[in-house]
DNA sequence: GTCCAGGCGTCAA
DNA sequence: TTGACGCATGGA
């Protein structure tokens, strides 16, 4: 077991956890646990350091980010005009974008459209417990989220029973896609755009969840995904007057560039939490 | 009972 | 190109 030990200025752990962009995760008394694929971490903050406890230490070095200056993010951020995404800002300040493996946030996302995250989160642990492999770790025993081999086999009445709903067909599709070929590590080298393109192909992914996957699965920071909480903040906190999506997307891309997806995070999680 | 959730596909005009 | 509508499910 190995410790990576960082400060907690810019990681706000439950901020980062439970903004939306990650569903497997687990609370205990002194942390969190986090799951990303079969790997799994111990994360607590003490005094003002966050410490990750794990095995995989490179691949959660990675995952939380700890590369980038958010500094700079929070800066830019903090001087702009809006008030909102000042206020925003403020209180997102420890928000850190996770670095997701792409497969997984696309399962994930196909699933989030037009629910609400305490059931995304079960449809998922439903998924993982029911076709993934189970592991123990030092704290605790976790289910591995099924590899795509994993899921070649199951049925529409499996999606059904994870509560997908109508979501099912959507996600029994795209197996069927990636059993036919479809390559996502062949995307990790393309352009955003060229991404885009192939993802948006998926039924089941449109303008908003393929902004999701760019952002979470691919890093892409100049994603602004539209979901009915930002639609929300654009019309009540920037008075806007679009109604396609796609229009208020490309909006917030044109104000924030490359620091869309981040204040795109710090607002989500604002309006949610002041509701 | 009604409304809503990290929306999208389909179809008419 | 745009707008309305249906869609499964569970919690408030």
């Amino acid at each position: 077991m190995q410790v990576i030990q960082f400060s907690d200025e810019f990681f706000d752990i439950k901020a980062t956890l439970t903004c939306g962009q990650i569903f497997r995760y687990e609370k205990l008394d002194n942390g969190y646990r986090v799951f990303s694929l079969d790997k799994d971490c111990f994360i607590e903050n003490i005094d003002d350091k966050v410490y990750v406890h794990t095995l995989y230490p490179e691949y959660f070095y990675n995952f939380f980010d700890l590369d980038t200056n958010y500094a700079k993010i929070y800066n830019f951020a903090k001087s702009q005009k809006s008030q909102v995404v000042v206020d925003a800002s403020k209180m997102a300040k420890g928000i850190r974008i996770l670095r997701q493996d792409a497969y997984e946030m696309i399962v994930s996302f196909i699933i989030s459209q037009n629910n609400n995250i305490p059931k995304i989160k079960k449809s998922i642990e439903y998924i993982c417990t029911n076709a993934g492999e189970q592991k123990i770790s030092k704290y605790g025993k976790f289910y591995t989220f099924p590899t795509k081999e994993q899921l070649y086999d199951k049925d529409i009445t499996f999606y059904k029973n994870a509560g997908l709903g109508y979501r099912a067909e959507y996600l029994f599709n795209f197996i069927k896609m990636l059993k036919n070929g479809f390559d996502i590590d062949a995307l990790k080298n393309m352009s955003k755009n060229e991404i885009y393109s192939k993802i948006i192909s998926i039924k089941g992914v449109g303008e908003k969840v393929a902004n999701c996957i760019l952002l979470f699965g691919f890093y892409k920071t100049k994603s602004f995904p539209v979901d009915t909480w930002i639609e929300k903040i654009y019309k009540e906190d920037f008075k806007g007057s679009l109604t396609d999506r796609a229009k208020i997307t490309k909006y917030f891309i044109d104000e924030f560039k490359e620091y869309s997806g981040y204040i795109q995070q710090y607002l989500f999680y604002y309006k949610r939490s002041i509701k």
